[in-house]
DNA sequence: ATCATACAATACAGACCTGTATCGTGTCAA
DNA sequence: TTGACACGATACAGGTCTGTATTGTATGAT
């Protein structure tokens, strides 16, 4: 660690995660960013030349810790089956979470649908992994077909993250859970 | 019918219903809306007294297409079970098409996810009311827990339109009817 | 014929947006 | 001590947003 106290450029990527997430892409201006992280407009725009930017490099960061935690809920898990089901009995209490706010992945996809707009870009990436990382340890598994399995895990996923969305803390998530088991065990056969 | 040429409050409603869809709700505005549909800005305003009063119609608009679609889809299908199975099979071709730009619902919510946003008011409703509904044809199918199986295709539909926001017309949802049938019939047991 | 009304077009007000320019201050290294 | 530089604060440019005001025209009812 080099230092205790947070840069300017921490302070700004921290406060736009929070507010972005929360709040969307669009509502949210640079210079809310610049004032709620009581840095000067000009250091935001020293450290990330644009706002897309500044999303992208927001994806990019969930997306390092999206498979941080990933791989930290299944590494001590010795069946290929018994992982994808952490992973969603995660995701399942994670849902009732207040500081959840959806898919930010999702989330951009929504707010900018332009394909190539640079953070659906990111998005698409994010999305596609994770159906291959479900596809991987889907034939592990030993399921029939890993790619049907892997797309209807992936639609069960997120729909809870839009569930989180649209109706906050109190979403009907609690048997996500129980339907990826029923996916899975069915795809065994 | 009254008449054969579109009034200007049919071309506003149906030029924003367009937009909004594809494009977004914050990303279309109002003059946007009033040019394109070849109309004054005035006008627009006369028939609907705030942006956020178009969003509403255009929400309640969809949420009484989705019905009628609805109802049509099932009216001829004699067991429950296949009239949930019906609704799945045709979002599995409606995600494809390239009409589809995910969910309207899920789209302002997204967009703006204060709960009490007008907006997302309505969408509440609509997605509580396609719960009760899916509760209610899984009660009749003789599912253990409906609520449950309920809750479980609402995933896997959300999922589904947000894969085709999130993908375009390459969206991986070619599994959807399949897993919907599965968790029914887990269900049933 | 007259008068109310719906309409298109346009200008405008006030707010907000992204991104730049400017100025003064503090810090750290040579 | 001096000079380079990161920083905060603030003003600004140019654009876009929602919503209102204004003006002229056309239509349709009385």
């Amino acid at each position: 660690m080099k230092n205790e106290i947070a840069t300017p450029k921490e302070k700004i990527f921290q406060t736009a995660a929070h507010l972005f997430y929360q709040h969307g892409y669009r509502a949210i201006g640079v210079d809310t960013i610049a004032a709620e992280s009581g840095v000067g407009k000009m250091t935001l725009y020293r450290h990330y030349p644009s706002k897309d930017d500044l999303i992208v490099a927001y994806l990019r960061e969930w997306n390092d810790i999206f498979w941080n935690n990933f791989e930290q809920l299944t590494k001590d898990v010795p069946t290929p089956r018994g992982k994808l089901l952490a992973v969603f009995q995660f995701m399942q209490e994670y849902i009732k979470t207040p500081a959840c706010y959806g898919c930010p992945f999702l989330n951009v996809a929504t707010e900018y649908p332009e394909l190539d707009y640079p953070g659906h870009q990111v998005a698409l990436e994010h999305k596609q992994s994770v159906r291959a990382r479900f596809c991987q340890l889907a034939r592990e598994t030993g399921a029939a077909n890993p790619e049907a399995l892997a797309d209807q895990l992936a639609l069960l996923l997120d729909g809870a993250y839009m569930a989180s969305r649209m109706f906050g803390a109190q979403s009907p998530t609690a048997h996500l859970a129980e339907a990826a088991q029923i996916l899975i065990d069915a795809s065994i056969k």
